[in-house]
RNA sequence: GGCCCGUUCGUCUAGGGGUUAGGACGUUAGAUUUUCAUUCUAGAAACAGGGGUUCGAUUCCCCUACGGGCUACCA
């Protein structure tokens, strides 16, 4: 057992976008297997066949390659367990089902959804179990002769699990210690469809078995049918063989309660999926944080910090550091609601943390997007360094360092004309005389003591000459410091903007 | 309703029988930057309640309350 092969799965069903909390499951998976050498797997649950969406599983592949978590195997990489997809693998599952109805484990049973329904309806605290199996239509309460003819009339049928009378279920949860269930409580799950599915019930448990898997993390909502698959690991006979498993607290609304849903996404204006995730059906797109202009760094980082820790008060973590410090038993018990404020505050540590070059592809297509073309590279690298501190998400760039590349078309003139004066304009003019008489380069503190020994000469004060200055360069209120920006934009685009300027302010 | 899981500032969390209960986001006030952002300093802000156990509980146990999850031929 301890000396098994580290291998974790994500294992996700292809029905749509993919859930911030479906990313974090699929992290601490990833993190906790690599922590330990192991391997990550992607297995696609597609059991459901009315709930399969087409693209989703390629939407999927593309998420985690985005969050840097590619796994070792998956319908896309292949590997020694193939197939990934459980529906590639339905003929495998039915013989573990009839394998435990031969051994008492398991029975069929004949009921229709309606009927089941009624039930439902009619009966308080309907369960399908101990207390009202021998009143329904199965293998139990039939003969062996009815059974057999129902089965060989083709009748649609499905397979269930016998859950024992009076046991206690236990298990040592790796989050949560010790868990236990009194079977009493558990009700007879579907383990085969009429489809000829399997349920997730019966896949996970002979998956997880077939493919080796040692450790599995999910979500919390889980856990009350974790007693079904220990009995199921019992009665196929793999018990030793079982996954040590830890069952993740969820992330829930920021505001509110109930599990964070992608409503609440559109209704309090953030993402809730990972990429943007578009609907062919509906014709619905709903965002994403990678559209949305967030660093798969930081999407990384704050999705590990929603519930771990490493115990210390640092909280930005690369994912190669988090591959290093992830443990299990650092991550909380408890729910945690999403804080987009914070989910920013991470990105834009991000932003500052990373360097030009490596943020100079996103922030190419961002301007891009926007209509600016970039020639001049290494102008490129200095204008992110220069304004990357002010940005929060990559979008920001466009805004931020826009200007750098277009003389700007209109100008805050609120922030000027009022205050506007001949005693201005007189400075401005003689500042071009300078400017013209400046060698090539702009050096911005060179050029910062002369514009203030200007200044003196002619009795104005900073707050006279700068903020107009500015808004000639930038055409705003915002930007960095107003010399290194005549410093990066150079000399003849300098005095152009100045001059240019001048004919708004003065006409 | 039943079952399961949980509960430290508004939020994410550290801590753990004796602490001024720490950090971060957000927030407030200052400083710096005569732009905006950054940065810096300071402030407000929490152990759900009740019983035990104990010399001493926020920490351990029980109950209650509250929150969440599950209760499908969905995962």
């Amino acid at each position: 057992m301890s000396d098994k092969k580290v291998r974790l799965r994500f294992a996700p069903s292809p029905t749509g976008g993919l859930h911030l909390g479906g990313v974090r499951t699929a992290l601490f998976n990833y993190l906790f297997a690599k922590n330990h050498g192991g391997d990550f797997i992607l297995r696609i649950e597609d059991t459901d066949q009315t709930r399969y969406v087409d693209g989703a599983e390629k939407y999927i592949m593309e998420c985690l390659d985005w969050c840097g978590i590619t796994p070792d195997e998956s319908p896309a990489v292949c590997g020694p367990f193939a197939p990934y997809r459980q529906s590639e693998r339905k003929s495998l599952y039915r013989e573990y089902a009839e394998k435990l109805v031969r051994e008492g484990h398991a029975y069929y049973a004949f009921d229709t959804p309606e009927e089941l329904d009624r039930n439902r309806k009619e009966i308080p605290n309907f369960q399908y179990g101990h207390a009202y199996r021998d009143t329904l239509r199965n293998s139990l309460s039939l003969s062996q002769h009815d059974t057999d003819k129902l089965l060989d009339a083709g009748e649609p049928h499905v397979i269930r699990i016998k859950v024992p009378v009076g046991e206690t279920v236990s298990f040592n949860d790796m989050i949560r210690g010790h868990v236990s269930f009194d079977t009493n409580q558990v009700d007879d799950k579907v383990l085969l469809k009429a489809d000829g599915m399997p349920t997730y019930h019966l896949a996970v448990v002979v998956d997880d078995y077939l493919m080796k898997i040692s450790h599995a993390f999910r979500g919390e909502e889980w856990l009350p049918s974790a007693p079904v698959h220990l009995l199921l690991w019992d009665y196929l006979g793999w018990k030793a063989d079982m996954p040590q498993w830890a069952h993740l607290p969820l992330i829930l609304k920021p505001d509110g309660h109930g599990k964070l849903s992608k409503r609440d996404g559109a209704r309090l204006g953030f993402p809730v999926y990972a990429m943007n995730w578009f609907d062919a059906k509906t014709g619905e797109l709903t965002p994403g944080f990678r559209e949305l202009g967030f660093l798969p760094e930081a999407f990384d980082n704050l999705l590990a910090m929603l519930g771990w820790n490493d115990g210390t008060d640092n909280e930005i973590f690369s994912l190669d550091e988090l591959k290093e410090k992830f443990s299990i038993d650092r991550v909380s018990k408890a729910v945690a609601k999403f804080d987009f404020e914070k989910a920013k505050w991470y990105n834009a540590e991000w932003i500052k943390k990373l360097k030009a070059e490596s943020l100079k592809p996103k922030v190419v297509e961002v301007l891009a997007q926007n209509g600016i073309t970039i020639t001049d590279e290494s102008y490129l690298l200095k204008v992110i360094d220069a304004v990357k501190e002010r940005c929060v998400l990559l979008g920001d760039f466009y805004q931020q360092s826009a200007y750098f590349f277009e003389a700007p078309k209109a100008y805050d003139e609120n922030a000027v004309k009022l205050k506007w004066n001949e005693a201005k304009n007189e400075f401005f003019k003689t500042l071009l005389v300078i400017l013209n008489k400046v060698d090539e380069t702009i050096d911005a503190h060179i050029f910062e003591e002369q514009f203030k020994a200007l200044m003196e000469e002619k009795s104005l004060k900073a707050g006279d000459v700068m903020l107009p200055f500015r808004i000639m360069l930038v055409g705003g209120k915002f930007g960095p410091h107003v010399f290194d920006i005549a410093a990066l934009l150079g000399k003849d685009e300098t005095i152009c903007r100045v001059e240019k300027a001048l004919m708004v302010f003065n006409g």
